[in-house]
RNA sequence: GUGGGUGUAGCCGAGAGGUCUAAGGCGUCAGGUUGUGGCCCUGAAGAUCGAGGGUUCAAAUCCCUCCACCCACCCCA
């Protein structure tokens, strides 16, 4: 028997409604900040990833899909949205339209990892990308957007922590003093840390190892290392969340594990954090437009990951709503009768009414069943008296009302009937 | 990549060497009205007991290997 691959899944039709939800809230969300969408390949050349995401990172060592096409090319599997996009910024030359550009996606990204609660290895994004704008106000819109976005789909309790890692201006120096800290501790951090001190400085503040965390709490921190600029945009990011009524905290042990982050990066987690909490991460990458050969170009951006917010949508008990069921189902019953069932089907789906109809015979008392089960509030019946009448009998299941109503006039009837009654769910906010 | 747990019909789940030609519930289908649903009753279909190998007179039950899922580390959305 074939399975899904390993970290996948189907999302059958009784998960799409909280696909359904997220997404309409995101549409409007984009709209309101004045973002379009943008669709990129799910695959692309392996340099995009590897030159941005960092050849030391986890993403790009152990975890990318990349084959071989059958012209020789390296290909790999979208594992972030961010590098893409900004390839194709640079490819359709939207450097000479009007700054920034607001971008945003919707996305599978794919990863080899093992999978566990909240980790796949295809799950879906979606992202937000500004380019073109330094500003630390754009910074405080991102996070604002991405917090309105949570708020707007119900969920509790969430928090919100930035932290800013500082430029190509004064990363290095910083680095260099996180370094010679960690080296003096060399004897007493766990082996992971070992191999980080030389590899991926920053990645040792994170380590979540009791004992090392002592060392991350009286390390240097980034932010009260940073260069004149970082510090002032910093300080302007800090005014402008404010300004927004955003509550934040800073964590200075916040690093993120894309090499293209500087500045500002921040990351939003419910507040009761399992193993794979983050529900959005982001942050400022002024330098990946250049890296990938185009002019110099500040941006910024944040991505979700949207199984973790079905994961805490439900987690939370949020009201999602129903997805659409069929309006009516067209019962019939003997073979004169099936004709004209199957006819007047057809004529209301013309008339953009939901309709279900049986094609094998079925008994009344079925049909009536499958018809309740399916969610249809009415039923038309049509036997042999119906037909010889020239009308069906309209069946309201909700009141168990029926009455005759010619065939003729039956779209018009129900579109009375269901118009104004649309059933609406709110989320509770 | 490392560690722990789990694996019985579409779903939940009993079962711990012979009484298992595998309980029960949900769901599906059919019937209880010659043309009427949601409740109730009856019946039916549906399982090579994750896969392969081994121990035994005998294995869903014990052993080994593999696979998958869950959880944690790691990493991230």
């Amino acid at each position: 028997m074939f399975q899904a691959p390993r970290g996948t899944q189907d999302i059958l039709p009784e998960d799409q409604r909280f696909i359904h939800f997220i997404q309409e809230k995101v549409k409007v969300l984009a709209h309101l900040y004045g973002y379009y969408r943008i669709d990129t390949p799910t695959f692309e050349e392996a340099g995009l990833f590897v030159r941005t995401v960092g050849e030391g990172t986890d993403i790009v060592e152990k975890e990318m899909y990349t084959f071989t096409d059958l012209s020789g090319g390296q290909m790999t599997l979208r594992p972030e949205g961010t590098a893409p996009v900004c390839r194709a910024y640079i490819e359709h030359g939207m450097a000479s339209l009007a700054q920034p550009i607001k971008l945003y996606y919707h996305a599978p990204i794919f990863r080899y990892e093992r999978p566990q609660a909240g980790r796949f290895r295809q799950h879906h994004q979606f992202g937000f990308e500004a380019i073109g704008e330094a500003d630390a106000s754009l910074d405080a819109e991102m996070i604002d957007m991405a917090w309105r976005l949570f708020a707007s789909l119900g969920l509790q309790s969430l928090t919100l922590q930035i932290n800013s890692i500082g430029c190509s201006q004064c990363r290095p120096a910083y680095l260099g003093k996180l370094k010679e800290y960690y080296r003096g501790l060399n004897a007493e951090l766990c082996g992971d840390c070992k191999v980080r001190l030389e590899k991926n400085t920053l990645r040792l503040l994170d380590c979540k190892k009791t004992t090392c965390q002592p060392f991350a709490d009286g390390s240097p921190h980034s932010a009260t290392h940073l260069c004149s600029e970082c510090d002032e945009h910093f300080g302007q990011l800090r005014k402008n969340l404010n300004a927004l009524g955003l509550t934040y905290s800073i964590n200075p042990r916040l690093v993120r594990g894309l090499d293209y982050y500087n500045k500002t990066v921040f990351e939003i987690q419910p507040a009761d954090e399992g193993g794979q909490s983050t529900l959005a991460g982001g942050g400022r990458y002024d330098g990946l437009i250049a890296e990938l050969g185009g002019h110099s170009t500040p941006a910024v951006g944040f991505a979700t990951g949207i199984e973790r917010i079905v994961l805490n949508l439900k987690k939370q008990n949020i009201c999602i709503p129903e997805i659409a069921k069929p309006v009516i189902y067209v019962a019939w019953l003997g073979e004169v009768a099936r004709e004209v069932a199957i006819k007047t089907t057809v004529a209301l789906r013309r008339n953009s009414i939901s309709t279900l109809c049986t094609y094998t015979p079925r008994s009344l008392k079925s049909q009536l069943r499958q018809a309740d089960g399916a969610g249809c509030r009415y039923v038309a019946i049509i036997g042999e008296d119906e037909v010889t009448r020239g009308v069906l009998t309209l069946r309201d299941l909700d009141t168990a009302q029926q009455e005759a109503v010619t065939i003729e006039r039956l779209a018009e009837e129900l579109t009375n009937r269901t118009s104004g009654s649309e059933k609406r769910f709110d989320v509770n906010a």
